[in-house]
DNA sequence: TTGACATATTCCTATATGGGAATGTAATGT
DNA sequence: ACATTACATTCCCATATAGGAATATGTCAA
């Protein structure tokens, strides 16, 4: 056999990097197809094949309004992924981490406005 | 192009359900592969074939004893998934479920003390 | 050494892509 | 009706499997 189909499940689905950046861009609202290319700089038809691929496994869902089509993430959708992922948090090296963290929030309170903005900036 | 390497990351890799059922299998202690291959039923190339991409991408954790060699989970590698997951944790129906979930404890409460109190049950 | 045991790797093959190009389709404007 | 806009789908192709069979490698025992 071959791999599994990308809409067999979300864990298929969001193995894509791609997938996952229009994910994590449709989270907060809804927006049309255009956007998404525009925003992360895809072919439209590459947009349109992963939009498919998310709405057979039900990360997205679908509206139209007039000749565009506005797409979300369906969050819920992401759940599993998130508790599976949560099954192995007792096996993480927890209270270490935590200091650390803690440490570093304190770092950050005192350092403050060092950084801003840390990640993708695909502005043009 | 074709789809990306299962062993470019760790979400590629756990896009295959048998990779997972090996993960969680060696979650919480390190075994043997051929524990692996009765545990899971699956033929022993194959046992090794997931192994090593799950090794790839840091996944599995391996070591040497006599003849057979020893696997276990490494959690902290799941740890980008889950944190992936749970940036969509504030657009899940967080409140919703838990304005449920206390709704139906109350009642559940409620019809506990009735229950306990006056008992018409004509449970079996 | 010889043999058994525990794993790993190689070879082969059917299948599932994901990108690019070209095309199809539905809705809107003039 | 016709052009335009906004998407979706199809075709082609190089690539990456995942499983099965066969084989290779490494370790320990007699």
């Amino acid at each position: 056999m071959a791999r599994a189909s990308t809409t067999s499940d979300a864990f298929n689905a969001v193995a894509e990097p791609r997938r996952r950046e229009i994910l994590t861009y449709l989270a907060g609202a809804e927006r049309p197809v255009g956007d998404i290319v525009d925003a992360l700089g895809l072919e439209q038809p590459s947009v349109s094949k992963h939009l498919r691929v998310l709405r057979d496994v039900g990360l997205v869902r679908m509206r139209c309004q007039g000749r565009q089509k506005l797409y979300r993430t369906n969050a819920d959708a992401i759940r599993p992924l998130h508790e599976w992922a949560a099954t192995f948090e007792r096996y993480w090296q927890h209270q270490l981490n935590r200091v650390k963290e803690r440490a570093e929030a304190m770092v950050r309170a005192g350092v403050k406005d060092l950084n801003s903005k840390n990640t993708n900036d695909k502005e043009k």
